[in-house]
DNA sequence: GGGCACCTACTCGGATAGAGCCTGTCCGAGTACATGCGG
DNA sequence: CCGCATGTACTCGGACAGGCTCTATCCGAGTAGGTGCCC
């Protein structure tokens, strides 16, 4: 089991938009060269970012994509979520209905053992990725990268971004 | 994303194991029709179990399967990594380093902000399931299923297992 | 000179093929017992 | 009657196809601006 690469990709490309002054919005082909990806790929992830809320696409020439709310207000959860899907990671089938020595369904009101610790452990994966929001990605990579490199980002990104 | 199916039926195979008299074994077509599964299927995935040092296999007509170690010696998580692999679910690509603002490598050595995240989110995940054992799920399903039906079970094992 | 209609270029959006892993299956290697024979 | 060799049935182990999701791509719908024409 992995996770889909479109997730990496996707918290990379909403930090990106995160920096981008109020209003402005970045097209698919620059996000996508900035970190050297599939332009046309890219483009399916954004797409399901955009329907989950969290960007908000602007069509035509100067169009692209930008937040829809403020970094501290996007979970990684929900990034990961947009992408890779609601579904939970483990997915009870009730095997202990089967089999020779299955009984009426109404014996099985109490929720399966296994199934309760995996929603548990699911449960402690979820939050914690919920705990942390995208402004926290920033503020980290703010503080770990050089600030001449932050300024060679910003720069190209400001060639390309289309103001509001 | 989703765990692979064959999860559940380790889990729930091994917990049945768990109740086995000491030295007894319960060969795959018994642990099959426990819980109605494919019996071809549900070998391969014994014999990952089996790899795993989690479960041991005696061959011969007399021969099947049974527990390595006590059933307080087996986490949740040795299953699940037995069956699913020990692989992380994120696998950062490093694509920050990619694109026209890509770096020396060397200016990378600080880890991406994005996969510690991942990483301790993953933490969390394997940390609940470590400390969960097949004991415990044995006990969960000793308290909540009524003791008629887990006779029935008991008998049904006890007639196709095989004494040491 | 000003306003308007048209055209072009660029962007996003959904629908369409290919690769890799999970699912499902089969047949062969090895073992314990039952059986029949020889002593 | 006892011991042994043989045959048989049953078990596990690894190698072999099919389906579905993720990966990757393409083309069409829509928009903003530029351009040329008309008033």
């Amino acid at each position: 089991m992995k996770l889909s690469e479109g997730v990496e990709w996707g918290l990379h490309c909403v930090s990106v938009l995160a920096e981008l002054p109020p209003g402005a919005t970045l097209p698919t082909k620059a996000l996508a060269q900035y970190h050297g990806l599939s332009e046309t790929y890219l483009a399916k992830h954004l797409q399901a970012l955009t329907n989950a809320r969290i960007i908000e696409s602007l069509p035509g020439p100067k169009g692209g994509y930008r937040l829809q709310r403020s970094p501290e207000e996007i979970t990684v959860l929900e990034v990961v979520e947009a992408i890779d899907g609601r579904e939970p990671l483990f997915r009870c089938t009730e095997i202990r209905q089967q089999g020779p020595l299955a009984q009426e369904p109404q014996a099985y009101r109490r929720p399966c053992g296994i199934h309760v610790v995996m929603a548990q452990a699911e449960k402690a994966w979820r939050d914690a990725l919920r705990e942390q929001t995208i402004a926290d990605l920033v503020a980290h990579y703010q503080h770990d990268v050089a600030v001449k490199q932050q300024q060679r980002s910003t720069q190209w990104v400001t060639e390309r971004m289309r103001r509001a």
